[in-house]
DNA sequence: CTGATATTTCATAGTTTTTTCATAAATGCC
DNA sequence: GGCATTTATGAAAAAACTATGAAATATCAG
């Protein structure tokens, strides 16, 4: 697994080691930048920056500033640093879409857990927002998918059901695995009414249908390649 | 397949129930204890458990003492439950090196579905659940075979054969053994059908299948040198 | 309550796997 | 080598499992 890339900035070269080694020690890869402009470069030039840590006293452009802009396109999450803690800075920070803000000076142990607690929030909301493989989008907040751009129907249970298979992509799943995780655990129906959920998904997924595969004995592998 | 065990720690019984049904649906192996210190005991006597789930509100030992002491030792992650969703409490438990952080009430399926994201996890950084031997890799996960890197299909019952000869390299099993261990032990049927799975299996892995070796009047050994 | 839709159950047909069995080949022993 | 025993092999029977269509049941909006 690739490693998560952080973006440190602050103009003290000794904040930003301190920092740096405690992150790195979390298996993080950092990146330093020592005021806003340089930091506004290196987040441009590198394509997949998974939070930023900020400093707001800087030379040149001030950490509000950088948040500003860099919230005109992007939602990467940003902690903010600053040196009193001033609840004017604090609350002008959440309005820019600050996501954190710690005072220094700080323990960097609760940099870290702040740090890893909002990397999850992000990913858990990613998670949950949509999932896609092979062709299939699904967007679950619209409860909408599309297969090949185009527009599949799918009823509730289907639609969890194709979820769970996307969310598990490449793992051999038993009935009663499915049965326990897209229906409910106190469901004692017959598992044979997978199956037809199975056959119905696969339709309407058209030639993408197959990519539900049946593991005989066994239960059901969602998998694109292969 | 072993169960993996979990540690459910809660001083309210209807608690530990409820956590313990949902996580045996799912096939974990649950043990239970009513306070720290019940807990620290069965963590040091067993030697297996894969993780544990903490109430943090206990009689004698309290949920972040346990947690302290165990991270004196061990790595094994720790799930927090709370009744209260306290900032602070959620802050602390991340600098305890608590893994995930869940607040009552929860749904038991929200519980499950993390212990198992964490277990992924664990799993995944450890080792990918395979095997593998001389150009046979196995991922069991996937169900999925590859000798040379090419991908083989084998049925369910061929799979666990082969499974259960690379797990005993080098060792020599007797076909009662291998009945014992592939069937079911309540399984009365001809030991001679071993050697028609055998066949087949050495068919399917081409060149690679002669690591599948006779002994006479005893069994077979799987062995890649010699 | 009614009609539409979704979900579950069920019977059956169709597959695949597993087991059995007969025979051929191989092995160990005298 | 010859004999008894064990294993390999191919084919066929038996068993297990899945796909499918349709009917029954549940759910829900109006």
């Amino acid at each position: 697994m690739d490693r998560v890339k952080v973006l440190v900035v602050d103009d003290e070269s000794r904040m930003r080691k301190l920092v740096r080694d405690f992150l790195m020690r979390d298996n993080f890869d950092v990146l330093e930048a020592g005021d806003g402009e340089e930091a506004l470069d290196l987040f441009y030039r590198e394509k997949d920056i998974a939070l930023i840590i900020l400093d707001i006293m800087m030379p040149k452009i001030n950490g509000w500033d950088v948040c500003r802009e860099i919230r005109e396109t992007s939602k990467t999450p940003i902690i903010m640093l600053t040196a009193k803690g001033d609840e004017n800075d604090e609350l002008q920070g959440f309005e820019l879409g600050v996501d954190e803000y710690i005072a220094k000076p700080f323990s960097p142990r609760i940099l870290v857990a702040r740090v890893e607690a909002i990397l999850r929030r992000a990913s858990h909301m990613a998670e949950e927002e949509c999932a896609q493989a092979g062709g299939i989008v699904m967007d679950k907040a619209a409860h909408l998918v599309t297969v090949d751009g185009e527009r599949v129907e799918l009823s509730y249970k289907e639609f969890e059901l194709l979820s769970y298979f996307i969310e598990n992509q490449g793992i051999a799943l038993s009935r009663e695995k499915i049965l326990n995780h897209v229906w409910n655990y106190d469901y004692f129906g017959d598992a044979r009414t997978i199956d037809t959920h199975v056959k119905k998904l696969r339709n309407k997924l058209g030639k993408r249908g197959s990519y539900i595969r049946t593991i005989w004995g066994m239960g059901y592998k969602f998998e694109v390649n292969g």
